[in-house]
DNA sequence: TACGGTATGTAGCAGTTGCTACATATCTAG
DNA sequence: CTAGATATGTAGCAACTGCTACATACCGTA
């Protein structure tokens, strides 16, 4: 029983919207409603709680990410890993993925605190992503699990600004 | 001019105790003064702002775990990375360093929100790590960004449930 | 003993939080 | 045509946010 309630999905990709430009961890229900054109009493009616429509709207923007990461990067097994990891690098610090990667960071941060939302929520964008890494990586399904951490790290390096030790970082990953 | 103050080195180490329990970017003023001892009124007196106190309390907390780290891992060079790995995957995942690990991720967080405050002390605290590392890495510090990187990958790999695929990942580094 | 900085308690302000009560519209099925 | 579900607006609640005003205490110096 897929229902994709339209009404729901267009709420959610203006709330994905101002997500993505004001951060996750910090969008209270009021704002959240005026970016959407509703007030936080409809999306309470929509989406019983505020933790509901967290849950939902994850997922949605998981979904979102996975189109721009295919489009971004078509299907097409590497012969480099070198060259792999310098692509996606490039690629999250673009400007189309910097939000998302910024609400990556949120999803962590929350998951770290405890937030069962939170957590299931990264763990399926992980598995997307392994698979998503798996049919692009040289080595398969045997090289993703190093290439998924490796980049992840890149994450945390870019954002407190450390962006000269990711550099030397994948440059030394195969050598 | 080095004040030690040691007024506000004992809220601080309260403040750090309160914020390893229960998270750094959804504390709020008054619990935290509770924690303490004393009011949000004080807090402010003391520090200036909400702010002036979150920069003091990461260089405090930065400190605090610079301390633990070479407790934990006394600065001798391994001989081999995997090894490096594994014994400081471990020491991130016990639970004297899980409190940090929380608190670091809030720092990731909020940083790439733009916040000046975390990024300022993220790239400190980044600095400071790489030279551990450095010290005690087979390749010194060639192999330090590298290492580094991979390391906090895990960290996300792991709030989000999915040991496994950081432990794949670490065995894989250096084969 | 009077004075001036340091420190601290009590109240409070204006704004925000998630959520609810209640009334009312709109639409759909019998 | 009418009953019941679906949807929406208006108000409001109690708790909490960072921060401030103000009055008062303490405490070393002159």
């Amino acid at each position: 029983m897929p229902q994709p309630d339209p009404k729901k999905t267009a709420l959610l990709s203006a709330l994905a919207d101002h997500v993505l430009a004001h951060g996750l961890n910090t969008a209270s229900l009021r704002p959240m409603a005026a970016a959407a054109g509703t007030s936080d009493r409809m999306l309470i009616y929509h989406f019983g709680s505020k933790d509901g429509l967290i849950a939902e709207l994850l997922d949605h923007l998981a979904a979102q990410m996975a189109l721009g990461l295919d489009a971004a990067i078509p299907p097409e097994r590497y012969t480099s890993e070198a060259e792999l990891l310098k692509d996606i690098v490039g690629l999250m610090r673009s400007d189309v993925f910097q939000p998302y990667i910024r609400v990556w960071l949120d999803i962590i941060s929350a998951a770290a605190q405890g937030s069962q939302t939170h957590q299931q929520a990264g763990h399926d964008i992980m598995n997307v992503y392994l698979d998503w890494l798996a049919k692009r990586h040289p080595d398969g399904e045997d090289g993703a699990p190093f290439a998924l951490t490796l980049i992840e790290g890149t994450l945390i390096m870019d954002a407190v600004g450390q962006r000269a030790i990711t550099d030397r970082a994948i440059v030394q990953a195969k050598d």
